[in-house]
DNA sequence: ATGACGCATCGAATGCGA
């Protein structure tokens, strides 16, 4: 059975990291790849240079903010593809679900940018758990109808103080949270798994650097990018990892791409 | 340290990210 090949990165603007992604994708040729944070409207997404690179898209735009596709080898089938949590109202473009073809029946993708927060107690973290609550209950739902299905995306939630430079520094800061920490378990509560740890991996394992202060010379990161599996796929997870390369270009984004192999 | 850096927005200063 062949490899299958699925990564995710949050590009921090498409538009200025196109040809990022397709350096990336030169090397990395994977089957499917999640974005997130286009910070483009769907008109202005650049189908053609993809295509030509060999990916079609699935595209949920919007202007300055979020924004969220998936690249695919293979043409998706465009009538499941799912935007946005369903009955959950939302201005912002933050989740893209598609069914992609793979060698061991079909797989159901759920990539989301989930939301920042900003701070505990803020207007925009009620909204954060607003929107981990709809999330849950919904991929409870689009579980026990794709049983082979991932969730990956940037979740703005670092599980463990071992996904922190700073764990004690930063307690109960946003990222950091009781409460969002609850809720990345609750999902793992749904029978998903944290594919980057079924793997040993090195100390300061992180996706993220602020672009201050040096941040990514000095390594001060957090893991908030993530693949969660369902546990039919688990047994098929062959690898997953960070990849820092793209992260020491000129002009990066700000995360690195997280990657994922099935077999 | 309500900072820093980077991106987007009708053109500069501000919002936002994490």
């Amino acid at each position: 059975m062949q490899a299958m090949k699925i990564a995710t990165w949050n590009v921090n603007s498409l538009t200025a990291r196109l040809q990022h992604v397709l350096d990336w994708l030169a090397v990395n040729p994977v089957d499917v790849l999640a974005l997130q944070e286009l910070k483009l409207t769907d008109d202005k997404f650049p189908h053609q240079a993809l295509r030509e690179a060999g990916y079609e898209a699935a595209v949920f735009g919007q202007k300055t903010y979020n924004g969220v596709a998936l690249l695919t080898r293979a043409p998706l089938t465009a009538d499941d593809v799912v935007r946005n949590i369903p009955g959950f109202a939302d201005d912002s473009a933050r989740v893209i679900a598609a069914t992609v073809p793979a060698p061991g029946g079909p797989l159901r993708v759920v990539n989301g940018y989930f939301v920042n927060g900003q701070a505990p107690g803020s207007d925009k973290f009620d909204y954060k758990m607003s929107w981990l609550r709809a999330l849950r209950d919904w991929l409870r739902e689009e579980l026990a109808a794709h049983p082979r299905l991932l969730l990956l995306g940037d979740f703005n939630i670092a599980p463990e103080d071992r996904d922190s430079h700073d764990p004690v520094g930063l307690a109960e800061t946003i990222h950091h949270t009781s409460e969002e920490r609850h809720h990345f378990q609750a999902l793992l509560g749904l029978g998903l798994a944290d594919a980057f740890r079924l793997f040993e991996q090195p100390d300061k394992s992180f996706s993220w650097w602020d672009y201050r202060m040096l941040g990514y010379q000095k390594n001060r990161g957090l893991r908030i990018d993530h693949i969660l599996v369902s546990e039919p796929l688990r047994a098929q997870v062959a690898a997953c990892g960070i990849d820092r390369v793209p992260r020491k270009w000129p002009k990066p984004s700000d995360h690195a791409p997280v990657t994922l192999e099935l077999v």
